[in-house]
DNA sequence: CACAATGGTATCCTTAAGGTAACTACGGCA
DNA sequence: TGCCGTAGTTACCTTAAGGATACCATTGTG
């Protein structure tokens, strides 16, 4: 059944991607699937525990999915879910305001 | 001359709303103008440091303007500068959002 | 055999964020 | 006189987040 969110649909949209973090992982993963590595380095000055972290937390929330490859060296690959991708709308939004306010200045 | 921001314009964005009170302070503040006390009791379980720290950092970066009427007991008011009020199309994605997510489950 | 590459996990330590409580100024009021 | 309420500031302490480092599994290659 409905698990417990908070009322406000944007402290519900916070508590999800909330974190800095996974803005960026979105951000990143939005231009379609990327392995590990390769969200290490594109999201930023991030460590890899971080990175692990944040995305294990939006695997448990169903907004990427985990692929990995039984291969030597292992690979990896997170793509957003459908509910993930259609964070794309908050994004853009993001994208937009940031653009403005940096022309403002 | 302009301030130096980062290249992706989302990570601008968050540089200025990235925390989770600022954007519980503007959801709120959106609906009009605020007296500190007031926000306090509607942002939901923020003590007065954070509160404070937060409103200045946002005054700080034109989002908020803050009034001081002077009368005993001091009465501040918050109102959101146009470019603050201009966040509302990235509250409005936030809302949406939280509220499909919700929907879904 | 030793090492490289990838995507981790485990541990320790530092730093930053936030909580709590005490204190301030001011004038009104009993 | 002493207390009330608002909107703070300040100091101190606790907790959580994040950085750094070491370690692991696997297998093809030199």
């Amino acid at each position: 059944m409905s698990e417990k969110f908070p009322v406000c649909p944007v402290e519900t949209t916070l508590q999800l991607i909330g974190d800095k973090w996974k803005v960026l992982i979105i951000r990143d993963l939005l231009d379609g699937t990327r392995r590990f590595g390769e969200l290490k380095k594109s999201v930023g000055d991030i460590s890899q525990k971080v990175l692990t972290t944040n995305l294990r937390a939006m695997e448990e929330n169903g907004l990427v999915t985990r692929k990995v490859y039984a291969e030597v060296p292992p690979r990896v690959e997170y793509t957003l879910t459908e509910t993930g991708y259609s964070l794309k709308s908050v994004l853009d939004a993001l994208v937009h305001w940031g653009t403005e306010y940096k022309s403002r200045k």
